[in-house]
DNA sequence: CGAATAGTTGAGGCTTCTCAAGGTACGTGG
DNA sequence: CCACGTACCTTGAGAAGCCTCAACTATTCG
């Protein structure tokens, strides 16, 4: 179901993955693996982006995991997060200063977009800058999913349902395995990304592990049964728009 | 600071309004206007677009007030809203299928504009695809910051949160009072954007009432000091990206 | 005027927070 | 190999926020 191009295209052979990639053509992905000017190294903890920052490139995450997040007092809040594959910051393209932060977990490795190769694309290749746009609008749905999750669920269902997003979503471009998946979160990481306190998250967990939906412990997350975790998280994979509901499969972006 | 060309564009002269706008040349906002193909009007509960629902057209808002709703079991969601000016449903000509539902609060005037219209204009005008694309990212942008907003804060300060960007939204479009704002919005409606129970959200209005923060009567709300409105409910206005510390002022986008 | 919608109030219970204290994994230097 | 430091994780107890169930009141509209 899907078809990570990495081996073609080191820099770039994940983004769509599972989702419009199909649609895009040879020349396409060429075009885009082309579009990376330089290729850079981080280590955990570094904050790739900060708000206000104004920016003249993009990034496309090539392996790691990062967050993207919001600050206040001394408390920090991640409102989304990205997988290889994802362009992190597409949208600092259009909006030029970005709202929020963009913080490592774990080392990462990305490609840099300069702002004029985008240009580019939207001057003369509107099919392709349309799968940008596509990309960017994803990123949309996934955060209202997750405003959706936060007016509706408590703590332990959050956090079975990220589980469930970062599960679906490393398969999507061919990562993460039949019983779970790997990741550099912490347990403060997942704090942050469900509103709630460390402590809280912790006893969250250790509800998850006790009733066998999900066995977190130290970045390897195991899962018995799919079904069960999704079912408890409420979680229904239509809003990443591959294979659910909401799919585009065959009935994808017509040529511009 | 805003400009709303409501007079010469009475269907989309609002559209970036406070944001963008002041960019778009009066030939952009002359073929912006001739988009819309159709005016309707609705009536308040109508649900103008159904979670999975395929469209071939989107829809400027015209008149009147629209929320974006998720459901489950018998639970209504709010995820974001929109004021005149606003492109509804941008986002469908890529998605195809959308994620969520448009419900109408009070009588709502509309206008359609179909999709073919919309990628001529991602072929022959790429300036004015970048704004459109740019109005996408705006309702990212404000996601984002309801992330951050669930996240954070009690329901009282939920409420004033949501109080404080209507306010600055609508006058933005050239709408609103010095002193507050009118919205056919009912206290069920804000209930289900704070992810609180209706009776909750009373008790929180009735706080927000005693402290002189904000008098929310049938959607009459009075406020006697955005200061204090806007500190109580850490409110930034930076992420509409009108005149805060994000604004893009002087420094927008070039034609692509 | 009556019905329907919208808003208000009270009491008991669950969820989450805060403050405070321990416990465990893992790397570094002796 | 052990001692120690640091980051990460765990546990307990009392308080605050929010929910549910169950009334009741006010406003709007036919």
């Amino acid at each position: 179901m899907f078809s990570p191009d990495h081996a073609n295209y080191p820099n770039t052979g994940r983004f769509l993955a599972g989702r419009l990639r199909h649609e895009m053509s040879e020349d396409e992905r060429a075009g885009l693996e082309t579009l990376v000017s330089e290729v850079k190294d981080h280590k955990n903890g570094d904050r790739l982006i900060a708000r206000g920052d104004t920016c003249n490139h993009s990034t496309m995450l090539i392996e790691g995991f990062t967050l993207r997040t919001l600050e206040a007092d001394d408390r920090r809040h991640g409102v989304s997060f990205h997988v290889p594959g994802d362009f992190i910051d597409l949208h600092c393209f259009t909006l030029k200063k970005l709202d929020h932060n963009i913080d490592c977990v774990g080392p990462v490795k990305v490609g840099l977009v300069p702002h004029e190769a985008i240009a580019d694309v939207m001057k003369d290749k509107p099919h392709l800058a349309r799968l940008l746009w596509f990309s960017t609008l994803l990123d949309a749905a996934m955060h209202r999913e997750w405003i959706f999750k936060l007016e509706r669920l408590t703590t332990p269902k959050r956090i079975a349902h990220i589980f469930a997003e970062i599960w679906r979503r490393l398969q999507m471009v061919g990562m993460g395995f039949d019983d779970g998946f790997e990741t550099p979160l912490r347990q403060s990481d997942i704090a942050d990304m469900c509103g709630a306190t460390a402590i809280h998250t912790n006893r969250a967990l250790s509800f998850l592990r006790e009733e066998g939906i999900a066995n977190f412990q130290r970045g390897e997350v195991r899962i018995k049964s799919r079904e069960r975790l999704e079912a408890f998280a409420e979680f229904s994979q239509d809003y990443l728009y591959g294979d659910g509901d909401l799919s585009l499969a065959g009935d994808g972006i017509k040529a511009a």
